[in-house]
DNA sequence: CGGTATCCCCGTCGATACTG
DNA sequence: CAGTATCGACGGGGATACCG
């Protein structure tokens, strides 16, 4: 339970809901389309258990979310007012986008980043078979650094063991770069032609990569002054 | 200095400089036009000094803020960055006065609404003689049920004892009613009919009251369902 | 899958007093 | 006006283990 600020300006009332460490967090990820508390925690993994669930109580008094417990497992789903909160959430991200530019190596997970972007793929551009991707990160110690991505017309499931299928593309990034593709920090041609990021499979294949992938919602916010954003075309 | 979530998502880095208790408050008078050290103390009564100096650090450090000293006392400014803050405030506000509507007997606050009030007056509205609106609230406790704002065409202040000046007007109301009608919760002729407030003075001025002050910014914001709202007209 | 229980540390914050 | 100094309590939250 976050204390009051006694205040009753609309924001300060806002803040005492929302001002507690991973609160917009968990938000983020309900926005995103999460639901189930397994599923969160993919999105919040440094969170303790015990902590989500603090915060999905308190969220559920708050009238942000709702609690629905049908059979096919617990969903927790944003009320009305929970969805209301996705301006809040864009004008958060539009702004961390534009001026903290300087991510660092503590903020990099490749875990975290698959698991983003196995939920931003483009079903429509991907090949109708199944198609796995390959990750290679070689700035990655060992049992990080081998990703895979198994995508069906249907489905995308992340791997972070061989998943056995013939592997149709593998990129080789350092996991900074390609977190800096995904975020828009980088675009997809500039990465291709300096060599940060390396594309092999058949050349078909090879050149549609980059539109498999809806990037983060946040990578076409444009960038103050001369700072890199995505490239048009 | 807040601790990092460890992740690359902007929402998430935004939020590392962004979620301690108070510095969203901070922010909000920053972007309302407060400056100096003991004006930014009468938008956030309830914080320490000590707390406040060390948020202005930190939002310093994060170059959402610069700290002037130029001779005429240190002013505190946002940077370009810190402007760019505006559409959260803005989201945060708007999404507050929407889906909070109670406000508790502990968020109201006599002194800093008038703060609020008097930061929001229509100088074009206002009579160009001395105006000195003395208000009333009949449900607080002596030291603080009366206020009076005394109003110049450039200027406007606030007192908590009696300026001296004639009275032009009286403004009676609960502290809970004057501050629904600040937030747009309750329109001015709702209340006057309903007699939440009484205006009292000459019929000329009477009438002029309700368009001396500019309202909330959040004022205007429409309300879910039937909830009420500002009356048009 | 969907959480609780427990434990303990350390940082945050509030309160108050005081200074250039 | 513009802050610092100091101090103590509390509770937030991290870690880990465990349960239905």
């Amino acid at each position: 339970m976050s204390s009051s600020y006694h205040q009753f300006c609309p924001v300060a009332k806002a803040m005492e809901l929302l001002d507690e460490r991973w609160t917009m967090l968990i938000v983020r990820e309900l926005v995103t389309g999460s639901q189930h508390f397994n599923e969160l925690r993919r999105g919040v993994p440094r969170m303790s258990p015990t902590l989500l669930s603090k915060r999905l109580h308190q969220l559920t008094r708050a009238g942000i979310v709702d609690r629905h417990d049908n059979s096919g497992g617990v969903r927790y789903v944003l009320t009305a007012a929970g969805r209301e909160l996705y301006p809040v959430v864009e004008a958060l991200g539009a702004w961390g986008i534009r001026w903290i530019g300087e991510i660092g190596e503590e903020d990099l997970d490749p875990k975290l980043l698959l698991w983003d972007m196995h939920r931003n793929i483009d079903h429509q551009a991907v090949p109708k078979e199944r198609t796995v991707i390959s990750f290679s990160f070689p700035d990655v110690l060992p049992p990080a650094r081998y990703w895979w991505l198994v995508i069906t017309p249907e489905d995308a499931d992340v791997c972070d063991a061989d998943p056995g299928y013939p592997v149709s593309i593998t990129i080789t990034a350092t996991l900074l770069n390609m977190t800096r593709i995904w975020r828009g920090d980088l675009s997809w041609p500039d990465a291709l032609h300096a060599a940060a990021v390396t594309i092999d499979g058949p050349a078909q294949l090879r050149r549609a990569v980059p539109q498999w992938f809806t990037l983060s919602a946040f990578a076409a916010v444009d960038r103050p002054d001369n700072r890199q954003g995505r490239r048009p075309g």
